[in-house]
DNA sequence: CTAACTGTAACAAGTACTATTACATTTAAT
DNA sequence: ATTAAATGTAATAGTACTTGTTACAGTTAG
């Protein structure tokens, strides 16, 4: 799992789930994380897109959690962050001569497909609401 | 988890345990895998150092399996990949100032541990005979 | 003693990630 | 209305990571 973004993601949406109603702008969550402000809006996006966080434009705007915290599993996430990789077929051109390189690339995709169910299933035992509360 | 580097030790043990007796080279491995022979020859030096294979160096020499492939676990194969990552420790400084910042990698790498916990018992599963005997 | 390997290091090339700059757009508040 | 403070997004630059290549010393079979 691509560490960088899910902890990303996480950061953000563990602050959102603190702010309560209160708006969060990509400059204070900038400052939390330590990275530059465009990413967190990029990375906001991306959350926006799956329905996690709704943003405000404007003076005054942020973002906030789209639904409850206790309704964010860490599945969700997961799933948000990596829509994209998901899709992306890996590439490598393994050779079609070998009975072991024609079919491996089946094969693994195979195994990771059930690596990450189980994967999924581990994470949709959190929720963000369980989350952000450990930080007390 | 670093597809790349998991799929090509699994794509070598999986020739080698096919191969059985037989020594492999590292040009004949490449092959299959369509990459360079010294990536292989890196790949076997870690996969040595973790005792799953041993090589014979000069004429005629090449790699084989350290042990019977029904004593193979991937997970040994996903822990023979990640040891060093699993040492690293992730690069960001969150700021110390915010509460969530200071505390989310001790909390992210307990997360971490237990999901990855899940994984190792995910792949040990499976051997490397029963993924190779896939191959027919 | 030669040919065919491994083992490694050093470097180059390629790719992906992260940061930065820039700016159009939106909204709140005066 | 105008200004100030945000978002949203694109384009570019810089950096780090991955992969490939070259080179060569060491090892072993025949």
């Amino acid at each position: 799992m691509n560490n960088t973004r899910f902890s990303v993601s996480l950061h953000i949406l563990t602050l959102l789930a603190r702010a309560g109603d209160e708006l969060l702008s990509s400059e204070q969550i900038a400052a939390s994380i330590n990275i530059n402000p465009v990413l967190v809006r990029k990375e906001l996006g991306n959350l926006r897109k799956q329905g996690l966080v709704a943003s405000r434009e404007g003076k005054n705007g942020g973002s906030y959690l789209n639904k409850p915290a206790r309704d964010i599993y860490l599945s969700d996430i997961y799933l948000a962050v990596h829509q994209q990789e998901l899709l992306a077929k890996s590439k490598n051109k393994p050779s079609t001569q070998c009975p072991v390189g024609k079919q491996i690339n089946a094969h693994l995709t195979h195994l990771y497909n059930n690596v990450e169910k189980t994967l999924l299933t581990q994470l949709a035992k959190t929720t963000l609401r369980k989350f952000a509360l450990q930080f007390g």
